[in-house]
Parts: C-alpha cells; sequence; structure tokens
DNA sequence: CTGACTGTTTGACCAAGATCAAAAGCGCGC
DNA sequence: GCGCGCTTTTGATCTTGGTCAAACAGTCAG
C-alpha cells in the first residue's frame, strides 16, 4: 500500500464531491485513503466484485466497460479529476462495470465502508454524493438515448460537439485515448468509426491522426442534430 | 386541483423513498402534495420543461419516452407504486425525458421545491433519495449494456425473464401495455418484436395476443445469457 | 351482426453497420 | 535507419434490423 501525501493534492478537495464537506471529516476519508499508481492496461477491478474502494482518478485515463459474450464495450472514459463507481460504493452492491487504465494513472482509493460511514453523519456529503448521482443518472439517460434514436455517424458528431464544448469550444483539439476506443464508446466498431470520420468530413471535419479540426461547427451541429436539453456538466 | 385523502394510500407511505423518514416530515410532504387522475393518453410533462413536480405513479400505467428527430423511443414503463423523476427534481434541471399515461392513473404530484427543502432536513429522506438515485443510474448502466451489446431477440428473451422474476417467476403472465411500447423499450420495431418473438418460439416461448407462456426456463436463459450480475430490485 | 378503426403479423425489400481480409500508417526498440 | 507489431484505414461481402405494403385479428359503436 504505497501511501503518499493526499494533502498535496488539493484538486481531490475541491471535487464538488468533497467541496462542502465538514473539514475535519473530510480530513478523516483522505487520511483513511490511498493515493496508488497503476501502470496502462491494468485492470483496477471487474463486475460483479464486491465494490471496496470509491475510485478517484487524479491522473491519467480510465476505462470503464463490460465485457459480455465475446464482443466488450466502454461505457465511460473517465478523465481527472473525476469519482468513479459512486453508485456500487453507495449501495454495497457488486459493480456492473470493470475499470482498466488506458495510460499511467494515479488513483485515491477510498475505503467504501468509510465513505458509507462519513456520508451518514455529513449531510453536506450526502448532498452532494446524491446530486453526483442525480447528474451520472442524467449522463445514462443521455447516452441510452443517443445509442438508441441516432445513427452512427450523429453520435460520432455529437461526442465531437461535446468534446469540443468541454474544452472551451476548441475548434481544433486531440481526442484522449485510441480510437478503437472512441469507437467501443459510440458503440461501433474501429472500422466503421473509420468511415464515420469520412461521412463528417463532408461536413467539415479533418482529422489527422489524434488532432481534430472542426471547420464548420454549424454545420456539423446541423448534420449532429444535438440534444435540445443542454448537458448537465 | 382535485385534492383526495392521501392518507388512504399507505402504500405511499411504504415506498422505500418514503418509509424511513420522519412521521412529521411525511405528513408535511403528503400534505402538501396533491393526488390527481389522468385519462389514458395523456401527457404528463415534455422534456426540456422545467420539473415542477416529483411524480409517484399510485395507479395505472405510465411510459417515459423521449421523442428525438422523428422517430419515439420509450425509455421506462412506471408500475405502481414508484416514483419517477426524482433526478430531475432533486438537481432541479428541466426533465430529460417525456411522460404519458398509457391507463387511465392516479399520480401523486409533489411540489419540487417542497421535496427539495424537506430533503435537506430529512437526513433519512436524503438517504433514500441517494439511494434510489444509485439504483436508476444502476437500472441505465445495464439497460444500456443490453443495448449495446445485445441483438433484439436476447433483449426481448432477457425481458421476458426479468418480467417473470419480477412476478415471482410466473411461467406464464399478461405483458403490460401494447406491443409497441414494448417493442420501442427494446429498441425495436413492432415488426422486429414480431419476429423476434417468432424466433423465441424455438426457445420455448409461446404467445397468444398479450399472454406469454415460458416452456423450458433454461432453454430461454440459455438463449438470453442473462446479466451475471443479478438485478438489483 | 357488421363495419370501421387500430394494432399485430407476415412478406418482400432495403440500409446501416458488422465482419473479414488486406493494405497503410505509426511508434518503438535495436 | 530498419524492421516488427499494432492500430487505422479501405474494400468487399454478409447480417441484422428497418421500411413499406398488405393481410389479419381484435374491439367497439351502431
Amino acid at each position: 500500500m504505497s501511501l503518499m501525501r493526499i494533502g498535496e493534492k488539493p484538486e481531490i478537495a475541491r471535487l464538488p464531491l468533497f467541496r462542502d464537506m465538514d473539514d475535519a471529516m473530510r480530513e478523516r476519508v483522505l487520511s483513511g485513503s490511498f493515493l496508488q499508481v497503476f501502470p496502462p492496461q491494468l485492470t483496477l477491478f471487474e463486475r460483479g466484485q464486491q465494490a471496496d474502494f470509491l475510485h478517484v482518478l487524479v491522473d491519467g485515463l480510465v476505462e470503464l466497460y463490460v465485457s459480455g459474450t465475446g464482443r466488450d464495450t466502454t461505457m465511460k472514459i473517465v478523465e481527472p479529476v473525476t469519482s468513479f463507481i459512486l453508485a456500487a460504493v453507495m449501495t454495497d452492491l457488486p459493480y456492473l462495470m470493470s475499470a482498466r487504465t488506458l495510460t499511467s494513472s494515479r488513483v485515491l482509493l477510498v475505503p467504501a465502508a468509510l465513505m458509507r460511514e462519513v456520508i451518514r453523519k455529513d449531510t453536506a456529503l450526502m448532498q452532494a454524493t446524491m446530486h453526483e448521482l442525480a447528474l451520472g443518472y442524467r449522463d445514462m439517460v443521455r447516452a441510452l438515448t443517443d445509442m438508441k434514436l441516432r445513427q452512427s455517424a450523429e453520435r460520432l458528431a455529437n461526442h465531437l460537439l461535446e468534446f469540443s464544448a468541454q474544452r472551451g469550444n476548441a475548434w481544433d483539439f486531440e481526442l484522449s485515448g485510441e480510437k478503437r476506443v472512441l469507437a467501443s464508446l459510440l458503440g461501433m466498431t474501429p472500422e466503421n468509426l473509420s468511415r464515420a470520420f469520412g461521412t463528417l468530413k463532408e461536413q467539415g471535419v479533418s482529422v489527422n491522426g489524434a488532432r481534430v479540426r472542426i471547420e464548420d461547427r454549424a454545420a456539423l451541429a446541423a448534420f449532429a442534430r444535438p440534444d435540445p436539453v443542454p448537458a448537465d456538466r
């Protein structure tokens, strides 16, 4: 158990999840947790396991995925600084998703029992947890509708617009992670992702390796028919 | 606003959401709410609207759906007694889904502001809300993986098994609602649902109108390859 | 009972995306 | 720089599920 100075990471304390809680309580949580470094491509946990730790990705890139019969599908790509698998920890139920690092990553591991105990005592933490779960739920609603009523090129278009929005509406950016992972996230094969980029070229999107440039945001938005209800975060 | 004696409905007080809260607080919530009867096919609210009420379906059948460009898709069929759209109410964000009654329904409408106010004061309610949201999140994770890595007949098979499980593993039951709605819930067209029932006939499923009979549960389960992690509720 | 309306089923065909195979491109170690 | 291994792309083909059209079944009003 490689302990590290957690106090050095103020971004953890500034997370929406921990931000509003009592200082002493936060200290209690953080001092009971530990920060660990993982190499790329390492499985952090698997679907079906008991949820022993709340994870907070401090640095790196993590993939949440489900491996069914034969094929896998990635459910989410976690970027720092974000907590993940809150729901399993909260309910003390087995993980529904597996997690692996995509790049070398630093993860804060908060023991699930500790988390549940402190949540019961600290109302602000409970409220933040509730809020986080509600936003997570809404994310999933969006993802499911996206999957159910958009076709592949539209899903890609929307993803690019959202990704761009996350980086301050940059019209030129680098995709994080491999394209095969992106394909799986968007519910298509890598071959099809490639072709989808092809059809977006006609809507003013140019791709060179991981570098994507949105030449004509309006055209892309018209093609993507984005969600009328704006994203929550 | 047709008020009704809410005290007559103890199943509301017994809901997981309200069960553990302070009695006086519960009384406050319920007396500030009202029970209303809606005819079939009535829209209760639409995606994009401000979330004014937490809804609790007391009686009847409600469909949560999203209407995108051209097509619709149903996200959930709500059976009594269940609360719905908790996440929108909690976060005070616009609804992500629309709702309509499928049959004549009685719905308890809890003003969202009241709900949020009482949640802040009553820790047990907050905890129950948190738990409910976590379970809802997990439901959506399941639905999304189902959509992403199972094909249509498998989705139907799984749905039938789960539906059967909900009714105490009955091997013979009635589908609730129309088949077109079920098709939409499962992410396929009515035509395809019909064909999917056809392929399940070979796995020992017989259908007559809304009546479904599972002749060989083992064969159906083998075909469906159900989720290794058991359902939460 | 009959006819109109609606929902379901069946069949023929079409389109989106998956699969298979092979060629490029790219990164990395030697 | 060169070659190996892996990802990405391109092309050809196949499968799944969607679309369109028509037959069929069930319900309800008259």
